[in-house]
DNA sequence: TTCTACGTTCAGTAATTTCTGAAGGCACTG
DNA sequence: CAGTGCCTTCAGAAATTACTGAACGTAGAA
């Protein structure tokens, strides 16, 4: 029997799951993105395609969707299992690393449009040019900040 | 007259504050506020709740709401002018030391449900807990270097 | 006081995004 | 070769979120 008590595991586990659901979708993933990463995080095993959808009672479609947005980012990884025709999964080796560099992606791709701005004003706007690369700078501040602390992970 | 003419200050203007309309959108901004506050960086001037909604060519309403959010987050400022009624706004002082600054409280609320969860697992658990803490730690760690780097940004 | 200009609120609408479930295609099995 | 189980795709449904615009309350002007 499963521990269904209140306050144990099997609750710990299920507000987990929920809660990262949550924190996916303020970082603007899809929900049952966050659903499937707590879930092998909290499992930690190898866990099969099937036992996802079954498991977090979610269609297969979106299974397929989430999964793949996972592994695209490099958060999950997807293993075959010898004689199983079915897809399994477990959480990827390095998960954090890659989120800060997904973060770090992000924050390239803003300063970059920022950038492409900047380049398009008038040299005798001089004013507009610094309130314009003072934004652009807000993100190279930040993104090598993530950027350096990706080392400190370990 | 003003120079709409292709590549001219005004087009540069308007997709500068497109951009950043998408850009706020992606970060879970409603795009309204990401436009504000581009017209009020590109600008650089005082600019009057009236101005915006014609400028942009949005409801007062949302304007009213998107300078509220603007202004909790200390991106902008409301201020007065003797002898007018209306509301003006203005770039805040240090909008990207406090946009860091939001970002951190936002990384601090993940954390923190993160940790409620770590401390109802059970210690005799201890992969799980080591789990759960890596992942905490993954939160702790870029709270930890935007913290630091917002004394890098001037 | 009454009138007017203003910002806010909120109910309803619009737009977007997520999720479902059925159809389809592929690969393995027997 | 047919049958089965699997994942993916995609059209549509559901849910969420943003936005509008009218009603409202307030404060200054006349």
């Amino acid at each position: 029997m499963t521990d269904t008590s209140p306050g144990g595991l099997d609750e710990v586990r299920s507000d987990f799951i929920e809660k990262v659901g949550l924190i996916a979708q303020n970082e603007g993933l899809p929900r049952i993105a966050g659903r499937i990463f707590a879930l092998l995080l909290f499992d930690g095993e190898i866990v099969s395609f099937g036992e996802i959808a079954e498991g977090l009672q979610v269609s297969r479609g979106s299974v397929s969707s989430a999964t793949r947005l996972l592994e695209d980012r490099g958060l999950v990884k997807r293993v075959g299992k010898p004689g199983q025709r079915q897809d399994f999964f477990r959480l990827a080796d390095n998960p954090y690393r890659n989120m800060l560099e997904n973060v770090v992606t992000g924050l390239d791709r803003a300063r970059g449009e920022i950038g492409d701005t900047l380049r398009q004003l008038p040299q005798d706007r001089p004013e507009i040019r610094k309130r314009v690369q003072d934004y652009a700078r807000f993100y190279e501040v930040m993104g090598r900040a993530i950027s350096q602390s990706i080392e400190n992970l370990d």
